[in-house]
DNA sequence: AAATGTGTTCCATGATTTGGAACATGGTTG
DNA sequence: CAACCATGTTCCAAATCATGGAACACATTT
């Protein structure tokens, strides 16, 4: 094990995770680590040009070469690739948000948006991260995953809010997710937005991400989820299609 | 300088670069280093978890731990934060695609960009690249930066399409482009593509990025765009009051 | 002026990385 | 089927390189 790999990209996280740049002394006492460790450390991270100093507070912050790196991972996702094409389709027939989203453990991560000429207050940005159970997008992931109960109890145990969540219900409707392929939120987590997802099915035929589409409750009527669905299982289907095609 | 930092973070460039995952002796091949030392410096991605192994061959690929990190700082982004809202708008008022990019030496990075439900068919994507002569967003910028000509010339000089670019003309472009506030392309470098941009300027008083509204040239002519003028102002200026304000 | 808080430099010490060789594995070819 | 090649993996002595402590520089506060 390099360990100074480790220390390198812990403080390349750390960097890259505060909301302002950050000083010498800072991360030296909350990381364990010698002043003149980290000092060096973080030489070598702006030679290498992923971090920059703040000119006024000579504090530390990251650039956007992570950022760079990143995208080019993203947008070379296999399943990126193959539900743009429909994930745009599906836009543009109901003009309103649309996202992708994989499973991460029990957490929904999202991939890929196209935002709504007027979307909702807090629409979620792509490289977020939630618990799987509360979006459509995730419940309908969850819903075809072997291990689903456990992920549900371990929520139950570990989250907050995780006593809220009945787990023989929530099976249940799990049951009728993957009967109908579909999933749907009425202002699940988020008060006031409705949300409908399907899932794409992957190589291994398990379900490998989520299409939602999302938008406030007025706009996104009950009766225009239904009539939306045959649409989203399109775009879905098509999208696996090309992915296992390919 | 942390050798050992330097050399993780190559190899990790490396293998987000790739089209494909790579193997072993590929890598170390390629770049100099023993078979046994990228190894070892895989496995410490590994137990990181920044890389992961294909299943199938054995091969090494990138996560996606790199691209949330890179999320959180691009959408941490100070012009990113300002100029979201403003971008909304437009792309509600123009139901066009709406860029923002900076500048980063000669070349113009897109940072963030809301999609038409109808997009081009090349719309250039978050994280990518090019050179800032190219883009009515770039252009834009360039005309407000004091070392324009100097980036012009090393362009010429650099880049195989350079000599098809006139310095005196482009000069005397960008003084247009300065005094109206707004740079405007018709198949600029993309053929068959519209696209009209203006600056955001920061706290130093120079552009720090572009907003720009991008089409097909079927339905955002000339005499659309001459018409969005001033909403693509008013979103620039916005934004930069955001910012500075801040 | 003393005291605290920064960030930075230096260097002997020793832990860690290094590169080579040997081993393991799987696929290919005569 | 055996010999071969290419690949991934493990091991270890040698020495390079990271380490942490102390000392320094600089600014801000008391």
């Amino acid at each position: 094990m390099d360990t100074a790999i480790a220390k390198g990209l812990k403080v390349l996280n750390r960097i890259a995770h505060a909301d302002a740049p950050v000083g010498v002394t800072a991360m030296a006492k909350e990381m364990g680590l010698e002043k003149s460790n980290v000092h060096r450390t973080l030489t070598t991270l702006l030679t290498l040009g992923y971090v920059e100093r703040d000119a006024a507070t000579g504090r530390y912050g990251p650039t956007l070469k992570v950022w760079e790196l990143g995208m080019k991972v993203v947008m070379r996702h296999p399943m990126v690739r193959a539900a743009r094409p429909f994930m745009q389709m599906l836009h543009q027939q109901t003009q309103e948000t649309v996202h992708l989203t994989i499973l991460d453990g029990g957490d929904c991560i999202y991939l890929d948006q196209i935002r709504a000429p007027m979307p909702v207050r807090t629409t979620p940005v792509p490289g977020h991260r939630v618990p799987a159970l509360f979006p459509a997008s995730g419940r309908v992931q969850l819903a075809f995953q072997p291990n689903a109960e456990e992920i549900v109890n371990t929520f139950r145990n570990s989250h907050p809010r995780g006593k809220e969540i009945k787990l023989a219900a929530t099976l249940r409707e799990f049951a009728t997710i993957r009967q109908q392929g579909i999933a749907i939120t009425e202002s699940g987590w988020s008060a006031g937005i409705n949300s409908i997802a399907g899932a794409i099915i992957d190589r291994a035929g398990v379900a490998g991400a989520a299409i939602a589409v999302s938008g406030p409750a007025e706009r996104l009527t009950r009766e225009r989820m239904d009539s939306l669905v045959n649409q989203v299982l399109n775009a879905c289907t098509q999208a696996g299609d090309t992915l296992r095609g390919s």
